[in-house]
DNA sequence: TCAGTCTGTTACAACTCATTACAAAGTCAG
DNA sequence: CTGACTTTGTAATGAGTTGTAACAGACTGA
């Protein structure tokens, strides 16, 4: 329903697969499309937003390979390799390294989900467009945020210190904005850490850093809440590389 | 991207592996260079700064053996072979030689990926002297430092006296800025000791430290905290050997 | 509406860090 | 060899940061 889920293009030339997979990702909770061939998957990838691609190597026509390699030199969308057993593994071990990951036929549905969502979690995590890692000084709603400094200056001038937590927090968020992040996804880019049973960290940094940024903590208009999904930055966010 | 990410040169004859392996370690986050040739290697080592080479041993013209050998000499660049066939006698010439590591053909680039990550990690530990003994001076953020004379003058020509300590720590800044090293790592790196349980001694070279290079103790702008992880220098640092 | 689930916040304990003080070890001139 | 000086590790203290638990309130879907 939320047009905000991944959406994953199915590509190969086996109705039964393509459609058996296709309806467990939608079943997971993705949105899923197919395409029958090489062909008819670029076509798709042109009218609509894809944010993975499960690609079959072996198709009548243009093969996968060669799908693959003029997708990874764009650059845009990831991709997840499906091999035939012990056929082409050689070949795409040594060869094919531009993809994100490949799984082999036949797969476990389960872990090739698995699969996806760790891609869709790198890709996630390195934003494509811009990096502004480098830049000096981020600036959003009237808050200046001098990166090297870690400090944080409100338009009055105030300068409001933050520990080493909120720091990350904010930046992921600043290097994001208006993507809905997971609370899963903000752990492993604000700590690197694998989330245990009942994790609240990221509620509490996000509470402690809202308590310092958002004019009126209780109704949030920077950081705000996606029920069931985690958290979004809502701001137009500057940076100057100074 | 960053210009600090480590540098990766990739030297295969073949194009399709150096160019995809290329694309694949820029995707993971690493700055990479390629090179055809062992010819072009050398040229390219000249005017660029490399952190690790990977290797192609089979290679038309100088082989990758041979160049291996010679890096390994001046000892500046750490190297992971790819060796074409897992043949033993290829492992064991390759690793007397000296190289890192080595990788067979066909190989998982994830693997691969991961050995790299392992012999950066290992590299960091061990600094690079460009210069091995003499008159080098390294100077950074007004500050020069003589490494022969273990002197420090600051920019209005004062000489500041280190101690011992001080100044292998001061060093083992200098040779990894905006590197994160651990309290063990630098244990290691100054004084080649292992930790104890209640280790607190690099906090007290660090804190000494400050109070003489940095401006304002207080607010360190030279050596940060990283929370839980160790420390990290942050200014630019020109190493010239005088 | 209502039960179940998810979230915000507080409180607290555990942990990390900076700095001071001090004692042990090392250095060096006389 | 001796005694002053320097250097350095250990301990202790206090401040700051973070994760977990707990609970109340908000949200969702039937």
């Amino acid at each position: 329903m939320s047009e905000h889920e991944p959406h994953i293009l199915v590509v190969d030339d086996h109705r039964d697969i393509r459609e058996q997979l296709a309806r467990y990702l939608r079943k997971s909770g993705l949105r899923a499309s197919v395409a029958d061939s090489a062909a008819q998957a670029r076509k798709f990838l042109k009218s609509a937003a894809v944010d993975l691609i499960v690609l079959d190597i072996m198709m009548p026509g243009e093969d996968g390979l060669s799908l693959c390699r003029s997708l990874v030199e764009t650059g845009t969308v990831p991709v997840i390799l499906l091999t035939a057993m012990a056929e082409d593994t050689d070949r795409i071990v040594g060869l094919e390294i531009g993809a994100d990951d490949y799984v082999t036929k036949p797969f476990n549905p389960r872990e090739l989900l698995a699969r996806i969502r760790a891609v869709l979690r790198r890709a996630a995590l390195v934003p494509r467009d811009r990096d502004p890692v480098d830049a000096e000084t981020l600036t959003f709603a009237g808050w200046t945020l001098d990166v090297a400094k870690r400090l944080l200056t409100g338009e009055d001038g105030v300068a409001v210190p933050l520990s080493s937590g909120e720091f990350q927090l904010l930046v992921a968020f600043l290097k994001r904005p208006r993507m809905v992040l997971s609370r899963d996804q903000l752990l492993d880019l604000t700590s690197g850490r694998t989330p245990g049973v009942f994790d609240r960290s990221i509620d509490n940094q996000v509470s402690r850093l809202r308590r310092k940024i958002e004019p009126d903590p209780k109704t949030p208009e920077l950081i705000k809440t996606v029920w069931g999904g985690g958290y979004t930055f809502t701001a137009d966010v500057q940076d100057t590389a100074s």
